[in-house]
DNA sequence: TGGGCCTTTGGTATCGTTACCTTTGGTCAC
DNA sequence: GTGACCAAAGGTAACGATACCAAAGGCCCA
């Protein structure tokens, strides 16, 4: 059996005996053939297993259909429903999504912009404002639409879906605050590695500071993304070492589940001793016992929001640079009541 | 201000004095090129500014170190723990993941081969064993590596990493009944969409009628993938319509957690009053209150064999089809002492 | 000194599609 | 009857890299 070379589109061409063009513009959407010769195309290609072969199409259109995405794991619900809005929202235009993964590490990022942008992406989708001075360099001049997600930057580099996780925390803050727990403490990542993380924390020091509160209650819990069972340990740190803590603010819902299945185990009643709050309205949170307190980022429509605005930038019908605010959505539940 | 091309290859060799050959010799990694003129390529190409264009290298080459790869739902630990071994295991030879969702419709799946196909992937993991007929044919006929995953699949077309699903439910099964529990119910969904979850509820079925038992315990709590929320409101109907239940067996951890919440908030005991098993080991069966009972399929080591198989594949070590099963481990917790 | 051999570099054609331009044949209004 | 116009199809060159073959120069040993 000889391992026949695969057909090309003169293959097709020959055998339903139109030229190679005509049998281009029959897999093209609204390109002029008529419908007889379109059908009779697609048939022969079909017999003959024919398959249409995109990299010599991006090559000679200058096109790739791709949009490259990073995000920091592709193990974590937040990012996974940012990265399904997005390819909702692109995919009638014919658009695909290069995704790749950072590990939280900005140097691994940098990386994988380079890997990506060798694709020519139509455009590209970062997590996060902070970049190498390299990654950003590339990212500029890159000559597509780039949108930074999930934070809000300083020095934005072209357009911008996201929020202020900083503020978002402040908001949590004042609501215990507003209950009259001021003993307020906050599990996170021993690294800068997660930027979001970092800026959490930082949130929290500055709400707690500008109230006059005591914000040195931090307990590191690891390497982040801090897991479910890291939130048990440091909760089970925070219950030996400060015990007269009222409150604690998680860095996201699954540290946030993990403090409050310790306090289970131990018999420490939520909220009644002590009150939990998460961060990312993971499902987890709307069915554990007791429901958690949480803040809502909206990711979905965050990759929604980044897909309309691909959109009309590879339209041109964006002036310029956007930056499109998400208002994160504070969820007061049975954990902080 | 003119929007000039980006340079090519052809620019980074007139400016470095080079020919066009030596340039992409320099970016390849065990070309000829002296160490010297290599880093004074590179550093050219750095200063200009200059991408490597992998449209043109994909084209000319034939290869393009994708790794074509389908999973269900983005949105599922397993599956990412699947996707993230297959990423880490090809990421030294330089492969990369294209990946692409079905939202577990093998007709959408058919869709999605034929958009991965046209980009010349190396090789093709998907999850699964069962396809339309057309997918089938452009997954055999495709002249790449193809890899079924989480299945062993009746006909394989290529390669497999998997288990038996029913199989694994047997075991759950049998746990029960070996602790003298014998009316026991299956919670899943109620559709053959999730075919895995299609063959846990026929492995449960078979296994209780193989024992004389009442297969008739069965929940349906929605439109496959079962939510925690969906398990919890599956739960509440059983403890409603059959309530001499012992125990029950869930279509997954997520769905058997919203089941102990559900039970926690009505006061029901687990497992004193009710036993509980999940299945496919998420940190959240670990980390609960109580703990659950499940199986464990080792899906990062699936996604790690399948990168082990491509490889050989690719590199010609492979003389045939090659079955890789996975060992389901069952994990007993607390939810069923 | 010369021939064999290895390292490093260069020239040319080409991968499979599509942008761009041209051609063909038909319809329609005047 | 003729020119304008349009739909449908074809011809040619090109996208930017690399496979393949060739050649230059250096080194070693007889």
């Amino acid at each position: 059996m000889t391992p026949r070379k695969p057909p090309t589109m003169a293959d097709v061409a020959r055998i339903a005996g139109v030229s190679p063009m005509t049998v281009s513009r029959a897999f093209k959407r609204d390109s002029s053939v008529s419908e007889a010769t379109r059908s009779a195309i697609l048939r022969t290609a079909e017999d003959l297993g024919y398959v249409f072969d995109s990299t010599a199409s991006n090559l000679r259109s200058q096109k790739t259909d791709f949009v490259a995405v990073t995000i920091p794991s592709i193990n974590n619900a937040n990012f996974a429903d940012t990265v399904g809005g997005l390819a909702d929202g692109l995919k009638d235009r014919g658009l695909q999504i290069l995704l790749g993964y950072t590990n939280y590490d900005i140097l691994e990022e940098e990386r994988l912009i380079e890997q990506l942008l060798r694709r020519r992406p139509e455009a590209i989708v970062v997590t996060g404002g902070r970049h190498t001075p390299r990654a950003r360099r590339m990212l500029e001049n890159s000559g597509i639409p780039v949108i930074e997600t999930w934070d809000l930057p300083d020095k934005p580099i072209g357009h911008v879906v996201g929020f202020s996780n900083a503020g978002a925390v402040r908001r949590m803050v004042d609501h215990f605050v507003g209950q009259g727990l001021t003993r307020i403490a906050f599990i996170g990542g021993d690294a800068d590695r997660d930027t979001r993380g970092t800026d959490r924390r930082a949130g929290f020091i500055a709400a707690m500071q500008a109230l006059g509160l005591d914000a040195s209650r931090l307990i590191a819990a690891g390497v982040p993304p801090i897991s479910m069972r890291e939130g048990a340990e440091a909760m089970a740190r925070l219950l030996r070492d400060v015990p007269d803590t009222q409150a604690v603010i998680c860095v996201s819902d699954l540290s946030a589940f993990g403090a409050l299945s310790e306090c289970q185990r131990r018999g420490v009643a939520v909220p009644a001793d002590i009150s939990i709050a998460g961060f990312g309205d993971y499902e987890i949170g709307s069915v554990c016992v007791p429901t958690l307190s949480t803040i809502n980022p909206f990711p979905r429509d965050i990759g929604a929001r980044a897909a309309t605005l691909i959109l009309e930038a590879l339209e041109g019908r964006l002036s310029g640079p956007t930056i499109s605010q998400i208002t994160p959505e504070l969820l007061i539940r049975d954990s902080s009541k």
